[in-house]
DNA sequence: CGAGGCGTTGAATGGCCTCAACGATGGTGG
DNA sequence: CCACCATCGTTGAGGCCATTCAACGCCTCG
């Protein structure tokens, strides 16, 4: 497990906006040719392995991030110790808006996937943001969704019983997939996203398989027997 | 109690922006004399009373709010029918952001304490927004003021026993009061708000009556002990 | 080969939910 | 004016479900 990698050493390159295969996806879809020209710092690429920190909670913001690739976890702590991981971050998903304010991060960003993402500096952003009114709706866009996001986690992943929120947290990784299979995260991950312990979270899962609600293709990924999922999942 | 009171109704005049008591502390507030000449639509505000809805999830979000006094809450719904409240908005708060993408508002937005609010049209908000730095920032700092709320709500409400739950609670409603008293809201919807059951948090309001971490000194109106909630809050 | 991480499972406890009843309060209508 | 009803907070009893603590097998990695 690559741990304490840090991004100096994920390093993979400049990125090329312009070509960027992400291009119509990303924040800057709405920028031109001449927008880009007024990005004069270089904006890197790096590749991270499970477990490497994007940022930590408390960090100066002068960075923000798209993720290319992967996923990562947002997490946020309780006094006690315990963590809460209160959003993922997948492809084309925007890290960091809370930058744009001036201020600190607001959790530790920690990789889930093997993850590529693409970094620029948060000032580049906000002058941009100022003159440009399609970069200025795309924000606002992005802030929305991470708000309908943490949400949803309210209202479906933080209400009923653990059957049920492990039920729609599957449905849920399952909808941002094309596929029909889905890989899972560790129980502790699943567990830190439903608010229940990781032994809880493993026997549901385990009977799910049992009761051939989902089915383990390979290593820990599964196909998903949506109908009967979300039977269970509105109760 | 005034369920079905419409904002006709509770209609209590045109808003004079200007001479606005809460002028520097409202979404309006980095703008200048000559920018309010461009707003051509009236500005209305009203008087509502516990159990009014100010908008219902679904509809067409074509106009904001502002509250100048008083408490909403923001539900949305399960599909058992079971609600959740995802956030509350009180003084000064701001309404409706999501509708400024064009699409619908995500919630019922219910009144709980009587509320003055102001209204005025998204679409004014759109324009100036475009052309006006101090407004944009603004705006960008109420999305991530709404974010961080939610995110809270995911830590510190959604997590642990029902007494930290209930004694987080108590603390975050005082923090936003200036007094040491602090009026709670009725156990249903502080139930709704901790994805706990009404019963339960009465239960716990009831042994922290006894305990004496909260004294009663009018109908649920409390003092509280924060020292020693803080304590349990922290597990 | 041993160590450690992860998923799984068991047993026992306890906390929360469910269903139920009751008093207090406030509003309504006869 | 008062009987009536609905709503709300409270409390009790019982049962279920999640947690806690523990053990074990599997796998990877050093």
């Amino acid at each position: 497990m690559a741990k304490n990698v840090t991004l100096r050493e994920a390093w993979s390159g400049h990125a090329d906006c312009l070509s960027c295969s992400l291009r119509e996806s990303v924040l800057f879809a709405g920028l031109k040719e001449e927008d880009f020209e007024k990005i004069h710092d270089p904006i890197d690429q790096y590749l991270l392995q499970p477990g490497a920190y994007l940022y930590h909670f408390g960090e100066q913001g002068d960075y923000m991030f798209t993720v290319r690739r992967g996923a990562l976890k947002l997490v946020q702590y309780l006094p006690d110790g315990n963590q809460r991981i209160v959003r993922l971050a997948r492809d084309t998903d925007v890290l960091g808006l809370e930058a744009l304010l001036g201020g600190t991060y607001e959790h530790d960003a920690i990789v889930l996937q093997t993850t590529e993402i693409c970094r620029f500096p948060t000032r580049v952003v906000r002058a941009l943001s100022e003159e440009n009114p399609a970069l200025h709706r795309e924000l606002m866009s992005r802030w929305q969704r991470a708000l309908s996001e943490a949400e949803a986690w309210l209202t479906e992943l933080s209400t009923g019983s653990a059957r049920q929120r492990v039920a729609r947290l599957l449905l849920r990784l399952m909808r941002d997939q094309n596929s029909r299979e889905c890989e899972l995260f560790s129980r502790e991950n699943m567990g830190a996203m439903l608010g229940i312990t990781t032994e809880t979270t493993s026997r549901t899962i385990a009977e799910f398989k049992r009761q051939g609600l989902i089915i383990e293709r390979s290593a820990n990924r599964f196909l998903l027997d949506i109908p009967n999922l979300r039977r269970i999942a509105e109760g």
